[in-house]
RNA sequence: GGGGGUUUAGCUCAGCUGGGAGAGCAUCUGCCUUACAAGCAGAGGGUCAUAGGUUCGAGCCCUAUAGUCCCCACCA
């Protein structure tokens, strides 16, 4: 049979082809399989808002490879995926659309708006999955889930009901943070902080029963109209006497008393803070404490509300404008000074968030954070690299109440149920209620969940749960995560203590923390900067193998990256020469050819490369077991670079010309070795190892199926390390033409000096292809003058070149060699003359060094004698 | 105010439990050698941020310092 392939690697001409086959094929389905141990990851749900980036690229590379490494080996691997209905994102989307055509929620009310959405949902939802398909994925999407769907619901509702039971869930009036422009609560994960430039505004209250002022600093004015109350610290001695006395509050001229409470920091600006409960958390906490009045004055989207006539309708920055110059009118605006501070913003949209009291949800953390730094603590859940248990410890011990409800209609209604005659309340997981008190129906709560609360039971909710289903039976708990380290407060966390809350177990035992892939300047990619790379372009360009590749190369877990062009052309580029390495391989087989596996006669050069590749099949092996992606793709190129074209390939060359039956043998292992390198890199580079699988081996079997290679101490020869001399020898030789300027074009003879004459007799070949030699005459003893001189420790080699060789260059050539060895040398005995070394360090390692210095005195004794030739 | 990352060749980064510093790109020298110029052969280039310490031995472990990046935190 004639194999061949395109001459140029070409993969926009077979990665949509095999994945489709793939897929035709049913290779991702996950069959439970007893007899076999189970292997899952769940996808991290990308929204269904979602566009393809750098930062999913890199989370799908990474389980790709783990989870098709542990298919070939031969675990039952299910790789579940699915969507976020991302709950404030996508509406969002949506009624901005909506805006477009002049429709808001209200016009469609709650049942058009979610009518909308879901075919919204329809529309879009899809395109990201597709996206993933492009990488590889090799997800079973037989399983494809959506956090929205009639299983995630179901469990949502569960969880909720029974949280509610348990006392873990409440409702309460709290401040929570709000945000004006999307119109809902968040909760504290969901506020970003950043600094930004503002101001101080010094005012000055007025007693109400003397002319004096008390002067206090805000860096929120407007919020000066729900002042109820000034505080001090209680052992501020400057203060003492003022407290329980009234101040006039300006502007509005409410009467509001000063108090004394221990959060007002004495030497913090005049250590007097306009107390305004509705607006400030802190200020909420002081306010409880005092039994102050709460006054709200702000509307759900940050406008003075109608109780101030002259602001009312203004947004918080005109109304802070036109209070402050009616401060200054009133004579109360003392001075200004610029000021940093940290700012609250919307996660979603950037807006400022709002302080805001209102009824909320809330999930009471203290009883679930225990059991899940618990579960860290014990080695149950590890995460990869280990310095991110800190992160998750500190969150969860400091951790407040979650707060969950959500003033949006996209995502999953709260199941309570109230009763608008007598306020009675129902928590149920029906979909109505009937009041138990009155009799009449009620009204369900108008309210949504946080998105994270339905992917926090994405582990168990989409294999399920809560029904005992066979495939949470087997395939739960999950075994590795691998999510980005932005997101384990939003979602690690809360699948912790949820899994272990409603399934009694963790949901995964390892954590695989990457990094964030940044622009070439290292600056985070985004949509504001327009710096953002689209995979997908890349795909196009390069390959989804060499942007997998990129990926998954030179970068350790948990640190971020960068995107370099040239990275990528390097991964292609490697992907070109496997593409080649094959093509070569498959242009000198026989039509007759059938594979029959490594032949019974190995030469030393066949058992030097089975060796190297059975050592590379054990570090592979090793690396991917302890997520050392990175580290195994580095084994990988350099084995199939470096030994296997630059040096095996070369090697066979002339034996493949001499033909017979070595010409025969060696076609078998460039074939079992091309068959080893593909299965071993198929993890990494999936496309390319299917093309030349299929083509290469021709039986109808698929690489994705076949058994990982593992190592195997049959396939260690002794005689590999002979023929490193071999290797040593030729690069010593080319070495030494190089430096002493001698065109490839001209050959030598190679007189080889050495006690291994066997060895390098049957290198004879080698020589003549490797080294430029026009043959070679291998002995225990030369004297050829006006030669040359290459050395290892292994052998001495004369280059004689007649006029070609210039005795200077050469001399100071050997000299610079001697110079190093010597090096060498010292190093070595120094170290074997260390009576501390001798007897502390492991027998193993003296032995070696011992070795070592032996190799370069032999080295050093030859080179000698090559600089006597020349004195 | 706490916590963490990072600092290694001109650039971007690896370096797995401590045993003579690596890769890719870039640079320089030769090569269109019948798989690959997306290639081949060679070369140069590093007091592994700084200062101490532990050790027979430190890029790796400990302490401190500096640069840089990030996370967390209620200072109005």
């Amino acid at each position: 049979m004639a194999k061949e392939l395109a001459k140029n690697y070409a993969p926009e001409q077979f990665e949509d082809r095999i994945y489709a086959e793939w897929m035709q094929k049913g290779c991702f389905h996950a069959e439970i399989d007893r007899k076999k141990n189970p292997y899952t990851i769940v996808i991290p749900p990308p929204n269904i808002t979602g566009q393809l980036h750098m930062g999913h690229a890199l989370d799908e590379t990474l389980q790709d490879i783990l989870i098709r490494w542990k298919r070939m080996s031969g675990y039952c691997t299910l790789w579940l995926p699915g969507t976020d209905h991302a709950a404030i994102a996508t509406e969002a989307k949506i009624v901005a659309a909506m805006r477009e055509e002049g429709v808001t929620k209200e016009d469609l009310g709650r049942d058009g708006f979610m009518e909308r959405a879901w075919a919204w949902k329809a529309k879009f939802g899809g395109r990201i999955v597709e996206q993933l398909k492009k990488l590889g994925s090799s997800c079973d999407w037989d399983r494809e889930r959506f956090t929205m769907d009639e299983g995630c619901s179901k469990a949502v509702k569960d969880v909720f009901v029974k949280y509610y039971e348990k006392g873990l869930i409440y409702r309460g009036e709290r401040i929570i943070n709000w945000c004006p422009k999307c119109r809902t609560s968040l909760s504290d994960a969901e506020v970003n902080y950043e600094d930004q430039a503002g101001h101080f505004w010094h005012l000055r209250y007025q007693f109400k029963d003397s002319d004096a002022y008390l002067e206090l600093a805000t860096t929120r004015p407007e919020t000066l109209l729900g002042d109820t109350a000034v505080a001090v610290n209680p052992n501020d001695e400057r203060y003492k006497d003022l407290v329980g006395k009234t101040l006039i509050l300006p502007i509005v001229h409410r009467e509001i008393p000063v108090i004394a409470d221990d959060y007002v920091e004495m030497d913090f600006g005049t250590g007097v803070v306009k107390i305004t409960p509705a607006h400030d958390p802190n200020d909420f906490e002081v306010g409880k404490r005092h039994n102050l009045e709460v006054i709200n004055v702000l509307t759900e989207d940050a406008k003075i509300t109608e109780d101030y006539p002259k602001y009312a309708g203004m947004d918080r920055y005109e109304a802070r404008k036109a209070i402050v110059a009616d401060l200054e009118a009133e004579g109360a605006l003392v001075r200004v000074e610029d000021y940093n501070h940290n700012v609250g913003t919307c996660y979603r949209c950037g807006t400022t968030v709002e302080p805001r009291v209102s009824t909320q949800w809330f999930v009471k953390m203290q009883p679930l954070a225990k059991p899940a730094i618990d579960a860290v603590k014990k080695g149950e859940t590890k995460f990869v690299p280990e310095r991110f248990d800190k992160i998750y410890y500190h969150w969860l011990e400091n951790i407040k109440d979650w707060c969950i409800s959500r003033q949006i209609w996209w995502g999953h209604q709260i199941p309570a149920f109230y009763c608008d005659d007598c306020g009675e309340m129902v928590v149920t997981k029906e979909n109505s209620a009937v009041c138990p008190k009155c009799g009449k129906p009620m009204r369900q709560d108008p309210d949504t969940l946080d998105t994270w609360f339905s992917s926090a039971l994405w582990p168990f909710s989409t294999l399920g749960w809560p029904e005992k289903t066979e495939d949470f039976e087997y395939f739960y708990p999950t075994n590795t995560l691998v999510t980005g380290y932005d997101i384990i407060f939003f979602w690690v966390i809360r699948m912790m203590f949820s899994a272990l809350e409603n399934t009694g177990k963790v949901p995964f035992d390892t954590v695989l923390i990457h990094g964030l892939v940044r622009d070439a300047q290292g600056r985070k990619m985004s949509k504001s900067l327009g710096n953002g790379i689209d995979p997908l372009e890349v795909i196009d360009q390069y390959g989804a193998d060499a942007l997998r590749f990129m990926l998954a190369t030179g970068n350790a877990p948990g640190n971020d990256m960068r995107y370099i062009d040239d990275k990528v052309k390097a991964a292609r580029n490697f992907a070109n020469k496997l593409w080649n390495a094959s093509r070569f391989i498959m242009m000198n087989l026989p039509e007759s050819f059938a594979f029959k596996g490594l032949p019974e006669t190995l030469t030393m050069e066949d058992k030097w490369v089975v060796s190297r590749f059975n050592q590379l099949a054990k570090e592979v092996n090793a690396n991917l077991d302890a997520f050392e992606l990175g580290v195994a793709c580095t084994k990988l190129y350099d084995f199939i670079w470096d030994v296997f074209c630059d040096w095996y390939i070369e090697l066979t060359k002339p034996r493949i010309q001499a033909g017979g039956q070595d010409g025969e043998n060696v076609q078998q292992v460039l074939v079992w070795t091309m068959q080893g390198m593909l299965k071993l890199l198929h993890p990494f580079m999936p496309f390319i190892t299917e093309e030349i699988w299929q083509v290469l081996v021709g039986d109808g079997s698929m690489i994705m199926l076949q058994s990982y290679p593992v190592y195997d101490a049959a396939l260690d020869f002794a005689e590999a390390d002979a023929f490193e001399k071999v290797i040593a020898a030729i690069k010593a030789v080319r070495n030494t033409r190089t430096e002493l300027n001698v065109p490839p074009s001209v050959k030598a003879k190679l007189y080889i000096e050495t006690a291994d004459t066997a060895l390098f007799e049957s290198a004879a070949p080698f020589f003549e292809k490797l080294a430029s030699a026009s043959g070679i005459e291998v002995g225990a003893s030369f004297s050829i003058p006006d030669a040359a001189g290459a050395v290892t420790d292994a052998a001495r080699i004369f280059i004689p070149m007649d006029q070609l060789v210039n005795k200077e260059k050469e001399l100071a050539r050997l000299a610079k060699e001697q110079e190093k060895v010597q090096k060498d040398i010292d190093f070595l005995s120094g170290k074997l003359n260390n009576p501390g070394f001798l007897a502390k360090a492991p027998e193993k390692l003296v032995e070696a060094e011992k070795a070592k210095l032996a190799k370069a005195q032999e080295k050093m004794d030859k080179i000698l004698a090559s600089i006597r030739a020349y004195s």
